[in-house]
DNA sequence: TATCTCGCATACGGACCGTATGTCAAGTTT
DNA sequence: AAACTTGACATACGGTCCGTATGCGAGATA
């Protein structure tokens, strides 16, 4: 039977936001054409304009989608450690290690904030943020971190986190470097702590 | 007297750097326009591709100036302090303090990293990472951190810094947001020390 | 089936970057 | 000091890219 017409719109999009992953990836956003990119999704220009206004439009659904893909990774990882503390320790670890994925790295860390502005007032409202956010509201209502500002200390974690998985990313050898970043990372961490270790 | 060629030629870069400054943090990077900067500074951009090779050449040489500016400033106020870890400490609080700066945050924080890539490859090594790292190793040397990595606590902390820089400036009332990033950072900090307080 | 809707393709205009070429003054040589 | 050389900068051109305005044809509606 034919395609509804809602149908095809939908695949459309699906297939634009996939070909705008892989070129924003491998070009950088600047230097991304967008007449390659359609081209590749077997679209053209018009079927961008029309489904998401702009070349940023573009980059926000893009980032959209990676953003709550990531922190629903993290948000698993983290619920299954023993306990509310570690959890948080290993959601920081596991940002840096998905920040080690080039592709989150120019489209996320570096094209993201750079065309969007700040993270917390993209539209997908930054999922990573709330998720650790939530994490530490939860660790100062048991009394195990002391009672700094919630969204303060998010931001300063997920900053360390995301400056770490750069300088890994940009060494020569990433897998010596690595341990050496998680373990500065946990140091920091444990500063936040009520009763230090 | 008729100037010399190479005093002529240092003046018009220093014009270029001032006038690129300008309209980087104005309109940001790939919005500004090279003919109007170069017009903007009385030349063309013959003169520009002269003497910095591409934009991405402008835009490097703009982030270098900056970056010493910025790491002369924190070195000097981190010297001021009564002991090295009061020091370190104040650093952290000078950074976020100068990142507030528009300017400083749209080119050395935003467009810097997306357009050259990361800092620790920029030309100018980054100053402001050497500056903490430093401070970072006497203190270690002086047994009151913990003997990490001195390379990845300082990039964990700029980055920690840098972040919370960004979220201040969102924010909607900065004055009163600055308190509590200070403090977040101060407590993360302090899981860096050898004796907790 | 006839008409309407609207998602997408096509065509156009404007802007911008990087290079290739021209020019003229500052330095150099004789 | 006069002719010559160098090179810093201006000018002109080509190619690319983005955003908009217009056209078309397949699904939706009655």
């Amino acid at each position: 039977m034919a395609k509804s017409r809602s149908e095809t719109m939908l695949e459309n999009r699906v297939k634009l936001i996939a070909a705008a992953r892989k070129a924003f990836a491998q070009k950088g956003y600047s230097a991304a054409s967008m007449d390659e990119l359609t081209a590749d999704a077997g679209l053209t220009r018009g079927a961008l304009y029309h489904n998401f206004g702009d070349k940023r439009g573009l980059l926000a659904a893009v980032v959209d989608q990676m953003d709550t893909e990531m922190a629903a990774r993290a948000q698993e990882i983290g619920a299954r450690a023993d306990d509310d503390w570690q959890g948080l320790l290993a959601e920081g670890a596991a940002y840096i290690e998905m920040a080690l994925d080039p592709e989150v790295q120019r489209i996320v860390l570096l094209d993201g904030p750079a065309v969007l502005g700040d993270p917390s007032q993209w539209p997908s409202q930054n999922s990573c943020l709330q998720v650790t956010r939530s994490a530490v509201e939860r660790l100062i209502a048991q009394g195990i971190l002391k009672p700094v500002d919630a969204e303060a200390a998010a931001r300063l974690l997920s900053g360390a986190a995301l400056n770490a998985a750069l300088w890994i990313a940009a060494s020569e050898n990433p897998q010596s470097v690595l341990p050496k970043a998680v373990e500065a990372f946990r140091s920091l961490a444990s500063g936040l702590l009520l009763k230090p270790l």
